[in-house]
DNA sequence: TGCCATACGTTATAGCATAACGCAACAAAC
DNA sequence: GTTTGTTGCGTTATGCTATAACGTATGGCA
């Protein structure tokens, strides 16, 4: 379970990630790095596809955007990256992303998928909408 | 609760969709019914925006591609069109989807929003993984 | 008839993501 | 210490996805 150091250019992407007080695009990623000698997409998007795989960062479908893991500091869930599907709360106003997770539904998956035999690798679950601020 | 008929562009782009196996893309849509006289992208989003108001027709986020919806002509969930959020499970070896619906996940997702006073527009759920046949 | 809403067609452009090439750094094997 | 394999890096080019902005056409209705 021991991660290899981050490289330097995973840590400027998920620096620039952290920093955000909201989710963005790869291409956002890209301008805010180019003082830092980043030139090009692929820079950015081999940066990303690690930090995913070590959990650190969460890309969020339906807006095309990457945020840092809320939770990669934390002990919930039995532990750092242990937890289950990362659920998301996106407010289509203020752009802010909240990162959750509930079990129950998690188990609703699992029993749907175990029913047909269909062994899942990754699931999504993403609600757009308005944070409490926002919808007032 | 009346909709207007559906204009030509969207019945062949629903048609389309119907014809097809598995989700495919607008592009995809769009080189099928260029026999049709379809020429630019703008014809195929037009018309899937319509039919996806009208709940005909799904998106895919996780994989920019479209699905006619597979209960469209059904009762189940207490009438047409009247059920909760969509959820699917995707194939990522033949790219079949599953649509499904499960009211215990959409109760959680509800309850989440409601303590938080979050108000959802709209929800995607997405497994990706392997289908009994492909995973065999 | 005049007005309005909706759909349509076209061109251009914006935004998101990856293919393919070669080079550099580093560690394990010999 | 050289070879070899792996991983990351930089660059150019390209492909895929989606929308902006313009004008036209159509049909309902006052």
């Amino acid at each position: 379970m021991m991660s290899p150091a981050l490289t330097k250019n995973q840590s400027l992407v998920l620096d620039t990630l952290s920093r955000a007080d909201q989710p963005i695009s790869a291409y956002t990623i890209l301008d805010r790095l180019r003082d830092h000698g980043f030139r090009a997409p692929l820079q950015v998007y081999r940066a990303l596809e690690k930090l995913q795989e070590a959990g650190l960062v969460h890309r969020i479908e339906s807006i095309n955007a990457f945020v840092a893991c809320a939770h990669r500091n934390s002990s919930c869930c039995g532990g750092p990256h242990q937890h289950g599907t990362v659920a998301f709360a996106i407010c289509t106003e203020c752009g802010h992303a909240s990162e959750f997770h509930d079990h129950a539904i998690d188990h609703r998956l699992a029993i749907w998928a175990g029913e047909r035999h269909f062994k899942p690798h990754k699931t999504t679950i993403e609600i757009r909408g308005l944070c409490e601020t926002c919808a007032a």
